[in-house]
DNA sequence: AAGTTATATATGCTGGCAGTTATATTAGCG
DNA sequence: CGCTAATATAACTGCCAGCATATATAACTT
């Protein structure tokens, strides 16, 4: 199984990714609005579905696939030490203490 | 040249990245820290570098390399749509907002 | 039940990536 | 100037990812 940076560093299926962003969709629309063949779709799907970021749902002999963007929670995780460096670096401490803010606030309502 | 994207999907890149982020370090003290030749480190740091994300600074004999975060940049703007997705659901719109808020700001400084 | 539609899986090919060892380069040192 | 240290590049290899074609599976239609 692939970690989530690798299965959304694949450009097609950040491209399905940010087509499912608008809704879900069967996977033949998927191949219209791709330039590729059905079974690559598929595999790419496949590939997502396994790590969890698309969900399949059955309507008659179609498989509509919907997003779940739970996974993304691990990058940005992991993004978020280097957010401030790229941020200006004035405000950075500010930005970072409404972070821990927010992050203690999430934790509060859980 | 790859995307930021899959410079970063590989694990030992990312580590590295990790590494840097406490300061810079010569080629020899990441090789000591990855168990890894020091070819495979180089051809990393090469990687990283075409990518923009570290310099190399030479002191004597060593390169010591620095972390630049910007191109991560590219990685949080991608994730964006889905941020809203992943967190409670209630307060997305405030959120959201907040975020908008944020980028006018962001704006008016430049 | 046979035919059709929609999707998934099997198979084979190919290119590129990450790792190794060997060698080149560059800088300091006696 | 030869020698050592530190890093980069070269050459080679094994492997895996992504693609296409061909086939299997599943559901609907008549």
């Amino acid at each position: 199984m692939q970690s989530t940076f690798e299965v959304v560093a694949e450009p097609t299926r950040r491209r399905i990714l940010d087509l499912l962003l608008t809704g879900e969709r069967a996977v033949g629309d998927l191949v219209a609005e791709l330039a590729m063949s059905q079974p690559a779709v598929s595999r790419h799907l496949r590939v997502l579905r396994d790590a969890g970021l698309v969900a399949p749902r059955t309507d008659a002999q179609r498989r509509l696939y919907r997003l779940d963007a739970r996974p993304l929670a691990a990058v940005d995780e992991w993004l978020e030490p280097y957010r401030r460096l790229w941020a200006g670096r004035l405000d950075s401490l500010a930005q970072h203490l409404d972070e821990m803010t927010d992050d203690l606030e999430r934790k509060d309502a859980r």
